[in-house]
DNA sequence: GGCAGCAAAACTGTTGAACAATCTGGCTGC
DNA sequence: GCAGCCAGATTGTTCAACAGTTTTGCTGCC
């Protein structure tokens, strides 16, 4: 079965592949390091060469692969330096949507509310696959709250490169559910109006959280050899 | 007499004729809803239809031209939310970058110095082609204070989108020059560390500055009979 | 046994031609 | 004047080929 099964083909072919392959990089299906060959990639998914060459130049604009002439093309592994770059630029929008929060118009508010609920949802059901993304959400909800589609944009691409670090994090589990529950309080000062604590409360949660992924990143880099990727053919690509 | 020619190709051919063309399209050579047509321009280039087709993708990526499926590309028309848009985003980064001044690095606010300089330099040699060149510069190492390799990306992005209306302004003459004046003092205000006096100025910058282009980018609207697209907003009576 | 160096294989980057699908403009006929 | 249709133009996509480059593996030499 061709893993691109057409169920709705609105758009071109090219972002069809696009979409697909970015969700296997987010998803932790392809992991960091992955050399991405055209050809086999393309038999597996159906379209041809150029298509998919397509797909991996858009997946290059937005961070999650890195392509190096006559190299080829492999899925990013984030350095430190970029996890504090992508923190850096969290920080800015974040905390300027939650400067912004007085102004929103009640409708982004609802939304961003509901985020935090679907997120408190995932914790009740320990659905710890689900709980990050939702967690993610929320904060993508509250940078809507600025109001521009290309802000919006631009942080939902620097949250699918922040999930690069995320994938790579051995246990995904039950220690992520703190983090909602700082979520919630998050907004709910946003709500009651308490615009300084909201900042507070937000910077404190961007430093740990950084902190968390630096480690992880640190961690991870240090067992997978740094600049060498893949010493042979695709052996060990099952479980460790 | 290939365009391309080939000065330098330490990169790939897509990513070279996606410079020529982005630097086309904001210089003004290609106006907002030129089409662009893969056969004719790939011929004119000297390169192949799909290479020109990944940098076609790329422009789109970036937010330059616009595809439908189908129809093919064309540089895109700033709507009047597109440029609102874009100001929210200025706002939302240049003030932040602000906030952030007093704790940048010296060799970066220099850098900002040296910027405006330049400005005014352009101003004096009455180069008036460029000066909204020179004085976006500026704005972009105001930016490069926040110190974020991805913001500075995506605010190279916005403002590339924002000549696209510059692009269409007649008159890019004299009347530019005010504006040097006032990069100028909020720099100043930077520099000596007047934090919230350089706030309200560069705010009332960008608010001034909003209305010029959004002026021009109705103003352009009306003559230009827009593509087919929103008949909603605008109870557009088309001429004709 | 280890290593320099070379040849073969694998892969990438790019091209050109081909074809189906779709859009566009003009023509016919009423 | 207008509906409908036909033909050309253009796009979206594929396929096969080839040059250039990196990687691999082998050979022979010390």
């Amino acid at each position: 079965m061709s893993t691109l099964n057409g169920a709705a083909a609105a758009a071109g072919r090219p972002v069809l592949v696009t979409d697909v392959l970015r969700e296997r990089i987010v998803e932790g299906e392809l992991p960091p390091g992955t050399p991405l060959r055209d050809v086999a990639l393309s038999a597996e998914l159906g379209v041809s060469r150029n298509t998919l060459r397509e797909a991996l130049r858009t997946l290059h604009d937005e961070g999650l692969v890195v392509q190096q002439l006559h190299k080829g093309t492999a899925v990013k592994t984030l350095a430190a330096e970029d996890v504090t770059d992508i923190y850096l630029a969290r920080r800015t929008l974040e905390l300027s949507a939650v400067d912004a929060s007085p102004l929103a118009p009640e409708p982004l508010l609802d939304a961003m509310e509901a985020k935090v609920a679907a997120a408190e949802l995932a914790v009740d059901a320990e659905a710890w696959d689900k709980v990050g993304t939702a967690s993610l959400r929320f904060h993508q909800s509250l940078v809507a709250l600025l109001g521009s589609a290309r802000l919006d944009g631009f942080f939902r691409v620097t949250i699918a490169q922040l999930r690069l670090a995320f994938a790579v994090m051995a246990d995904q589990g039950a220690f992520q559910a703190p983090w909602v529950a700082r979520d919630r309080e998050i907004c709910d000062l946003i709500r009651g109006g308490r615009r300084m604590d909201a900042t507070a409360a937000l910077r404190l949660y961007l430093d740990e959280s950084e902190r968390m992924v630096l480690d992880a990143v640190r961690a991870g880099s240090r067992t997978t050899s740094t600049t060498r990727t893949t010493p042979t053919t695709t052996a060990a690509k099952g479980k460790r």
